[in-house]
Formats: structure tokens, C-alpha cells, sequence
DNA sequence: ATTTGTGTAATTGTATACAATTATAAGTGT
DNA sequence: ACACTTATAATTGTATACAATTACACAAAT
């Protein structure tokens, strides 16, 4: 009973409910570590509990949420070591995407990499973390799409997810890592064009290693706050 | 409405349904490609639609099943190239687990691989494939532990229940591909117990990459044989 | 004061009823 | 015979009713 703009795009009520709810702890609307109440979320949206239920339960498989012991939900909670892991096996993950996307590449995929490339190193030039960040996610998503590894391509997308989410706990700016980040793409970007697979995964893994350490950093900072708010 | 054995033991009906399910899909009672039917299911199984559904869905999003644009659902069909990826990011992640758990592991750890080292060669040393690919499980989930990396064990048992029901499509008999897989786990198993994870990681990635040409020469043979039947 | 028990409310788990969609097949016209 | 409707059945999607579990508050006992 959703009052309309839904129900009509082949998008079901279930999946509708299933980016909702997710936007929401991405954006940390619902916190971490906050309880789940299926009656309420069904009330608000105006919907039965069934296509809250199945939402619910997707998001716990990607562990965004999770269920207590006693049946109970809440949003997953902040954990440096999730951060840790995930970024290790993303680091792994997006170096077999640049290797396989240099090897599969066409002439037309290189330009729009460039282009991409071009919009990350501008933005950073001018001190716009959020555009680096943005055009940095397109770069990398296109590498998925010329990798055509659906394997890898749907772990990563859920990996960002979470990584989305880790981003907003803390202050996006940090010029120079934007600058950083900028400058690592470019070498990615022309490791690609000059046709160089192994150049392509080894400056892919370090770039995502290298953005680890800024993750780490701004929850630290994030949880120490959350520490001294209290006392 | 379970005769019973499974209401009391704290395993909800939905999960019962889930492993069962899956158990049939893994052994290939539920064929690739076979549609399937909630209304059906829930018939043969006693209970209602909405275990049932969950269950479902879940599969889903593991991708043991796939549901059609029209919203049946059907059993995920074989695939040479999902294996093909499933294998190389299987080898990065194994690999990293290596490496991780020969940072980690104890001395009881060490021996505990030992042991179970020591069965995989004897089994492969009598020709009993079955048994080389269940203590080669064993072995490998006993790196997962003790690595203690939440998110790339995840990942691997979700490709590990893919990888079960590939191996189910074909003879397991291999003796030769055995005594090579003992042999790689007797080498990867004194790197680990030397302290080396450079060479833990790199001899577990070989492993995995090893597996694979045997996976797809199974696969290969599977398909050709499908291929003769209908004809 | 702390614990233990008990009744009640809140919440989740499952079953069922109903709505919406899609497939199937029979009929119609050409 | 073939395409095109149209009616009907089969199937999935959603809502709701009910059962089972769990949390909570308050009372009783020590």
C-alpha cells in the first residue's frame, strides 16, 4: 500500500524496503548498534511486516544487521577489525578486477577511464574530498563492469557497503589524502592503458591499502569522541 | 508443524528449511536448472510459505538459486566460468588465511594441522579420494579458525557450498589429483609450521589453482556428456 | 537490598487468507 | 495453419491473524 511511485516500477515492495532500510544505516540514520523493531519500520512505511521481515533478513545476511541471540535485531556495530578484514580482502579482490579489466579493456573502455581519471585529479586539485570520492567509486566500478567478474564484482559491492558506512562515521576531508588517492588512480589509469596486468593489481593493492589507513584512522578518531562524550 | 526433532532444538524452522534445501541442491536432488516451487515445497515439507520463502531467498542471495525475471524461482545452473572466478577469488582469500593463520597459529594449532595433514596423505596414499577431499576440508576449515578473519571466511564457506555441488557432477575418483593435493598440503603445512607466510599464501594459492584445472576438466566432461545424451 | 517468581505486555515466528501477476490453453478471426 | 484475444488456472507477493517466545515490571520471600 505504498502510495504509488513503487509499486509501478517492477520494483518490488520487499526491495524497495530492502535500499531503504540500507540507506539509512549507510547513512547512519540508524546508528550502530541501535535495536530494530519490525512493527515499527512496518508502521512508518506504511507496509505489512512480510516485505519488512525479508528486507530485514537480506541485510542481516550481509551483515549490516544482526541478530541477537534471543531473535532481537540491531544495526551492526562499529568494529575496527571488520574495517581491517574487509579491507584486506577488498585489496585482494579489486587488484584481480585491475588485472583482469587491463587485460579486457578496449580502446573506448581506456577512454572513459581516462575520463574518469581526469575528474578524479581536478576535483582533488581543488580541495573536493567528496568528488574524489565520488568519481573514485565510478572509476572503480567500471573496472567491475570490464572485468565482467560477476564473483568478485558482487563481494566488492557488498564490502562498500560497509565501507560507505565506516566513511560517515567521520569527517570526509582529508586533502592529502585525496591527493594521494588522486595521484594513485592516475598511475592505475596509465598501468591500464600501457597494457600492464601485473603493474595494474600491484598499484590497485596498494591504493586500497592505502586508503585503509585513513579508514582506521578517522574511526579511531570517531570511537575515541564516542569515548570522551561519555565521561 | 515438524514431527518434532527439529522445533526443540533451537533451530527455527526457516534455517531447518534453509540446510535442507540446500543439502538437496549441493547433491544435485534439486538438478541444476530445475524450477522450483514454494507451494510444492512447503507441501513436501509440512509447514507453510513463509519458512519456506525465507529459506528461498536466501539461497537467493548465496545464488544457489536464481530467480527469473517473471519471479520463478530456479536451481543456479552450471556455470565454467562462475567456477572459473569462484576458484581465483577463492585462491586470493585462501591464501591470505594462510598467511594470517601461520602468523597466529599456536603450537597446538601446528599440531592439529599435523594431524590432519597426516591423514590426507595416508588417505591418498590408499587411493581413498573421498577421504583426501574431507580432511583436505577439515585442514583448510582449520586455517579459517585460526586466522580468526570473520569476513574472507564468510566468503569462503558461500563458495565452498558452490564448489560441493560442482564436485557432485562428476566422478571424485582422481588418485592422481590426490597424491598432488597431499603433497601440496604436506608442503603448505611445514611452511606454516616453519613460520613462513609468504610462502604459506604462495603455496596455497598454487593449491587452489591446482584444484581448479582438475574442477573444470569435471565440469568439461560433465557438460560433454549432457551434450551426447540429448543427441 | 537482592533475589526469585509470576503475570502481562511486547516482539518475533509461523500459518493462512487474499491480491497481483504470470502462464496456459481454448476460442476467434483471418 | 497462424496470430491474436480472452478466460482460467497456477504461482508469487503482500497482508493479516495467530502462536510462541522473550522482556519487563511488580510482588513476595529471604
Amino acid at each position: 500500500m505504498l502510495n504509488s511511485s513503487q509499486m509501478n516500477r517492477r520494483l518490488s515492495t520487499k526491495d524497495f524496503v530492502y535500499f531503504e532500510i540500507k540507506k539509512r544505516i549507510i547513512e547512519c540514520i540508524l546508528a550502530p548498534d541501535q535495536p530494530i523493531n519490525e512493527e515499527y519500520l512496518a508502521t512508518e512505511l506504511n507496509i505489512s511486516r512480510t516485505p519488512i521481515r525479508e528486507a530485514l533478513q537480506r541485510l542481516e545476511i550481509e551483515e549490516l544487521i544482526l541478530r541477537l541471540p534471543n531473535g532481537r535485531l540491531k544495526v551492526a556495530p562499529i568494529s575496527i577489525q571488520e574495517v581491517e578484514e574487509i579491507f584486506h580482502v577488498r585489496s585482494l579482490l579489486e587488484g584481480l578486477i585491475a588485472r583482469e579489466a587491463t587485460t579486457k579493456a578496449t580502446s573506448n573502455d581506456i577512454q572513459k577511464l581516462g575520463q574518469f581519471t581526469k575528474l578524479i585529479v581536478t576535483a582533488a586539485n581543488n580541495d573536493r574530498g567528496d568528488e574524489v570520492v565520488y568519481y573514485g567509486s565510478e572509476f572503480h566500478s567500471y573496472l567491475y563492469q570490464i572485468s565482467k567478474n560477476k564473483t568478485a564484482n558482487k563481494i566488492l559491492n557488498q564490502l562498500n557497503d560497509h565501507i560507505s558506512r565506516y566513511r560517515r562515521l567521520g569527517p570526509i576531508k582529508n586533502n592529502e589524502r585525496s591527493r594521494n588517492a588522486a595521484k594513485e588512480h592516475l598511475e592505475m589509469f596509465e598501468a591500464i592503458s600501457h597494457k600492464n596486468p601485473d603493474k595494474a593489481e600491484k598499484l590497485m593493492r596498494e591504493h586500497i591499502n592505502n586508503s585503509l589507513k585513513a579508514a582506521v584512522h578517522t574511526i579511531e578518531v570517531h570511537l575515541q569522541q564516542n569515548i570522551d562524550e561519555n565521561n
